[in-house]
DNA sequence: TTGTAAGCGTTATCAC
DNA sequence: GTGATAACGCTTACAA
């Protein structure tokens, strides 16, 4: 069966039916309902099909639609818990309405983001949806998707024009600030991940905010960066509760941004002697699955990762069937209030 | 500039260069270095690609050479942490060699893995790496890959004569066994995942088979099924250590399925009034990062999820360059033991 | 050293 | 109702 080597075409069921492949074809794409097909051709073709196991090739048909029905996804590192949620909803919205996602992982390197993105539109995936930084990084990013019809979604501030989907990390950092000051906490330190990731700074920023409004003088602010992970939070941490020695005294309360260099922070306190929340308040951001699960039960802000991936899909959805020009969707975090932080100790 | 609507193609470029198509075709591919060509032509077409801003459309290049360099990896869910350094894994395998990687998340519905593979062939992916089980549970299975060129790698104990890379699970489990058994216990309990999971069965097996050798009573056996998550290690362990009333008493040690299990597990001590590790002590698989920052620190059995990736993807890569027909690598495990698990208090 | 033309596996536009 | 046939954007003999 079939013609010499490869795979099996619409040309051999065309034959094995004894109808010519326009009719195969048809048979296949509900697309023309307005055209009749005999029943009994119908049959006859389908049994051809499922006799050789003929699969259409997807190639062929996107070749002539200019369309292929795949996105491409660009993040930062799969590995981060932070984006399991947000690629699951994007590839959830995705194949939902039968596209299918295409993965890079960036680790926000502006060489690799240029390659990836290239990659993407050599392959010519309908859309992009980029997530976790690099954009501004990119040297000639206005050239990136050039002629062609690839549609794009920012996820998280990136500094473009097109459609994205963000939170509020200025407020939600405020908002978890607040927390600490009106628990009585006055010694706070910010622990970032690295200062170029704008929404470390987005957070700082508004750490800062909730301080000056506080009336604490901004030679009282304590920010450090590092990475987001738990190594990083140990490192920050043991530094700062080192201090009190000559000058200032260690904070009182530590807000990490994000739930790993939390992790992290509860590790050093414990190996310095030191208890949270007794003696040290901490407050994460993302409501890890595991901030439910240490002990003492971590309180955190919580970000909608994975309606933020079903929201950028829509986006770009809504771009590709034309329907939108431009959308920013800022999606609402809350603060989670659980065990980890409470009133300092009134010694102070 | 172009012709009418639509992207910018090679055609366009043969114009504004003043050549063939054809001669474009041999600036762009390497592939013919035998054929030589002109210093300035090939400059005069340099020049128009990027004034154009061309990119070569790979969907009419895979449609000739029947190959896409992209590949399916197909999972149970992205979410899940463990599943992070395995995609990572695949991807870095991938992009490495110029492969791409779509990314299906199954749940394990065989429905969703169906359609998944459906897809995925129909799009002429190169290869499919299968993860995390499911295979079995496809109707026809045999007949998925059909005639079409797709190679297959199975990543777990699939049942299948795919090439395969595995750990040895039972021989893991044994030795986390064996390793509560050298402290001195003997009532230990297995708290698994999924009954259906081969992986869960085998961790059962390899705790059964370690008991068994240390002389103890199968009627002794504790083994209990559920999730892969916290909320699961939670609700099976408090129904554990509530039941030293009438009945046997409670177990002085539990064999986790995997880290979040143990998590849960910890959760649960605590909320009883039960300390870890001086009342229960608990292992944990897989070695995520967290076992490493939670308090008491968790003993877990590491998992080179991220090497399995990069081993998965090196098996597929042989069977497209033809050079490997069958493989199986197992790859190896090692307990890593920190503070959760300790000798029993010596009451008993 | 370059151009011409025949595909790759589909769908879409005409005829019949 | 069904069948030719011209695209889609590229690569690759084969000619020139």
């Amino acid at each position: 069966m079939s013609r010499s080597k490869g795979a099996v075409s619409i040309r051999d069921v065309a034959a094995a039916a004894g109808v010519s492949v326009a009719t195969v074809s048809r048979v296949l794409s509900p697309a023309t309902p307005d055209v009749p097909i005999r029943k009994e051709t119908r049959d006859r073709v389908e049994r051809a099909i499922d006799q050789l196991g003929y699969r259409p090739n997807d190639l062929a048909r996107a070749l002539l639609q200019h369309r292929t029905s795949a996105v491409g996804l660009v993040v930062p590192d799969i590995c981060n818990p932070y984006y399991g949620p947000l690629v699951r909803g994007v590839e959830d919205g995705a194949s939902s309405h039968g596209y299918r996602v295409v993965l890079c992982n960036t680790d926000r390197d502006p060489a690799k983001i240029s390659v990836y993105l290239d990659t993407l539109i050599k392959t010519r995936v309908d859309g992009i949806v980029l997530a976790g930084g690099g954009w501004a990084d990119i040297p000639d990013r206005t050239a990136v998707l050039g002629n062609y019809r690839t549609r794009l979604v920012a996820v998280g501030r990136h500094d473009t024009t097109h459609p994205s989907v963000r939170i509020d990390n200025v407020a939600a950092s405020r908002e978890a600030a607040d927390h600490l000051l009106g628990l009585g906490h006055r010694r706070i330190a910010f622990l970032g991940g690295p200062a170029t990731s704008t929404t470390v700074q987005d957070r700082a920023h508004g750490y800062r905010e909730a301080l000056r409004v506080a009336g604490i003088p901004p030679s009282k602010e304590v920010a450090r960066y590092g990475e987001f992970t738990e190594e990083s939070g140990y490192v920050m941490t043991r530094e700062l509760l080192g201090r009190n020695v000559g000058e200032d005294p260690a904070p009182t309360a530590l807000l990490c941004a994000n739930d790993r260099i939390a992790l992290g922070a509860y590790a050093a306190a414990a190996d310095a002697g030191c208890t949270v929340p007794g003696e040290v308040s901490v407050v994460g951001f993302d409501d890890t699955p595991i901030a439910r699960y240490v002990r003492p039960t971590l309180t955190t802000v919580a970000i909608p990762t994975y309606e933020m991936g079903r929201v950028a899909m829509r986006l770009l959805l809504a771009q590709l069937d034309g329907s939108t020009a431009l959308e920013l969707e800022t999606l609402p975090t809350h603060l989670v209030i659980r065990e980890s932080a409470v009133a300092p100790a009134i010694e102070a």
